[in-house]
RNA sequence: GGAGAGAUGGCCGAGAGGCCGAAGGCGCGCCCCUGCUAAGGGCGUAUGGGCCAAAAGCCCAUCGAGGGUUCGAAUCCCUCUCUCUCCGCCA
C-alpha cells in the first residue's frame, strides 16, 4: 500500500509516478472521495466529542444527586445522529481502502521505462553458454530417457501441471534444497526457518497477494478459509508483521525452503512442457527486513547472494533489470536472475529478487524504532528466490547432459549425493 | 472432540458501568542528590488518526477481534479468534 498521504496531498504527482508502470491512476474518484472522507470524519468526531462530554455531564449531575432528566432529554437523538454519521464514514472508508489497496507501488527512479518483458534491460551476464558437440535434449526427454522424471503419472495422480520425480533425480532435487540452505545459512548469514505452508488472508493481504491476485491462489474451503503458500515470501515476510523491531535486530535476514502452489490461471498455453510452470515447486526463498536508507544497498547484496548459487553450479545465467510494465504489484525494483536452457536455446527466470521499500511494511504494519527519533517507522522488505528448486533442477538436466543422456553433477553438489559425479540409465 | 480458565500499556498486574488511556510495580529515558559500592528523590515514558502550511494546541479512536445494550462500556450481553489446564484421539 501506498502511503495515503500520497494520494490525499500529492495525488496528481502520484499519477505520474504510476503512469509509468502503466496504471492509471483515478485522481477524480480519490479526490472525491477523499473530500467526502474529510467532511464526515470531521462531522463523526464532533458528535462523539459532543457524546462524551454530555455522557460526562450526566455522570457528574448525577453523582451530585441533582435532576438529570433535562440533560438526558437533549442528547435524545445524538446517538441516531452519530450512527448515521460513522456507517457513512465506514462506508467512505471502506471504498476508499479498496481502491488503495488495487494501487501499485511506484517504481523506483533506476527502473528503466517500458511496457513488458522485451523492455527488461540486461545489467550484466555470467558464463558462457553451454556448448554441445551433439544435439542437446530438453529436460522433459533427459527425465523420460533416464526414467526418472514422469509427467503422465503425476497427471492420473492429481492432473496436468505436476511431475513425479523418481531415484537419483528426486535425490539430486533434494541435495539442491539442502546445499541451498547450507550456503545460505552458513555463507550469506541468513537464519534458516521452517514455516506454515497455510496461511491466512491477512498474511496474503500483507504481502499483497490479497486483495488482487486471488485466482493465482490455491483456496481451502472448509471453516479456515485458508490459502496454499504462493512462495515462501508470504510465511517468512509475515513473521514480522504488527512487529516493531528494536533497531539492534536489523537487518533480519530469513531463509526458507517450502513448496510453492500456483494456480497459474490465465496462463493456459504457455510452457505446457515439462517442470518450468507447475501448480507446485519447491524454492529456497530469502527476506530481508532492512532500515529503509539500506534497502537498495540490500538489494544488490540479496541478488548476489541469489547469483551465487548459480556460480556455484556453474551455470550460465544473465540478471535483468525488470522495467516498470514487467515488475510485479508489490515492487519499487526488481531484478530476475535468467539461467540459460540448452533445450529451449533460452535464458529463463529462476530468481526474481525485489525491494518493497514500505509497500509491504505499511500493509504489515512492520516497524523499527528508529533510534534518531525514537518513535516506530516503517521498515523496508525485500525478498529473492535463492533459487527456484525446479528450475535449477532442470538447468543443471539441460547445461550438463552428455551425449549418451546421462547427466554429470555439479561439483558443488556431489557431496549431497553421497559422492555420485554422474546419473545415469544404470 | 468433551470440560474448564483466561486475553488490560515494553513486561508484570489492579480495575467489576461515569471521577479510567487506564492504580501499583518492573524496565527504560532525562534531571537532582550523594562520592564509598550500591542506593535515594523528581519528572517523563503506547499507537493510529482528524483539524492546522507547520508547530503548539484541541479533538477522535484503541483494554484479543467484531457486533449489541446504555446518555455513558476495559467493566454487562452475543459471536469469533487465540492461549493455558484436564480428558479423549493422534504423526
Amino acid at each position: 500500500m501506498l502511503d495515503p498521504r500520497l494520494t490525499r496531498t500529492e495525488l496528481e504527482q502520484t499519477a505520474v509516478q504510476l503512469a509509468r508502470r502503466g496504471f492509471r491512476l483515478d485522481t477524480a474518484t480519490i479526490g472525491a472521495l477523499e473530500a467526502r472522507r474529510k467532511e464526515l470524519q470531521t462531522q463523526t468526531q464532533h458528535l462523539q466529542a459532543e457524546r462524551n462530554a454530555s455522557a460526562k455531564a450526566i455522570g457528574q449531575a448525577k453523582a451530585k444527586g441533582q435532576d438529570a432528566a433535562p440533560l438526558l432529554a437533549a442528547v435524545a437523538d445524538l446517538g441516531d445522529r452519530l450512527k448515521e454519521a460513522e456507517a457513512q464514514l465506514t462506508a467512505v472508508q471502506d471504498e476508499l481502502n479498496d481502491i488503495l489497496m488495487g494501487i501499485p507501488n511506484i517504481p523506483h527512479t533506476s527502473v528503466p521505462d517500458g511496457k513488458g518483458e522485451g523492455d527488461n534491460r540486461e545489467v550484466r551476464r555470467w558464463g558462457d553458454t553451454t556448448q554441445f558437440d551433439f544435439t542437446p535434449r530438453d529436460h522433459v526427454d533427459l527425465g523420460g530417457g533416464l526414467g526418472m522424471l514422469d509427467f503422465e503419472t503425476a497427471a492420473k495422480i492429481t492432473g496436468a501441471r505436476f511431475a513425479l520425480m523418481s531415484g537419483p533425480l528426486a535425490r539430486l532435487h533434494r541435495a539442491l534444497i539442502q546445499f541451498m540452505l547450507d550456503l545460505h545459512t552458513s555463507e550469506h548469514g541468513y537464519t534458516e526457518c521452517y514455516v506454515p505452508y497455510l496461511v491466512n488472508a491477512d498474511s496474503l493481504r500483507g504481502t499483497g497477494q490479497l486483495p488482487k491476485f486471488a485466482e493465482d491462489l490455491f483456496a481451502l474451503g472448509g471453516e479456515h478459509g485458508y490459502y496454499l503458500i504462493p512462495t515462501a515470501e508470504v510465511p517468512l515476510t509475515n513473521i514480522v508483521r504488527d512487529v516493531i523491531i528494536e533497531d539492534v535486530y536489523l537487518p533480519r535476514k530469513y531463509v526458507a525452503h517450502t513448496p510453492c502452489f500456483r494456480s497459474e490461471a490465465g496462463s493456459y498455453g504457455k510452457d505446457t512442457r515439462g517442470m518450468i510452470r507447475q501448480h507446485q515447486f519447491e524454492k529456497v526463498e530469502l527476506v530481508q527486513v532492512v532500515r529503509p536508507q539500506d534497502s537498495y544497498a540490500a538489494l544488490e547484496t540479496l541478488t548476489g547472494h541469489a547469483e551465487t548459487v548459480l556460480q556455484r553450479l556453474e551455470l550460465p545465467y544473465r540478471v535483468m533489470a525488470l522495467c516498470t510494465g514487467d515488475m510485479g504489484f508489490a515492487s519499487a525494483k526488481t531484478y530476475d536472475l535468467e539461467v540459460w536452457l540448452p533445450g529451449q536455446q533460452k535464458y529463463r527466470e529462476i530468481s526474481s529478487c525485489s525491494n518493497f521499500e514500505d509497500f509491504q511494511a505499511r500493509r504489515l504494519m512492520a516497524r523499527w524504532r528508529n533510534p534518531a527519533t525514537g518513535k516506530p517507522e516503517l521498515v523496508h522488505t525485500l525478498n529473492g528466490s535463492g533459487l527456484a528448486v525446479g528450475r535449477t533442477l532442470v538447468a543443471i538436466m539441460e547445461n550438463y547432459q552428455q551425449a549418451d543422456g546421462s547427466i554429470r553433477i555439479p561439483q558443488a553438489l556431489q557431496s549431497y549425493m553421497g559422492g555420485k559425479a554422474m546419473i545415469g540409465p544404470d
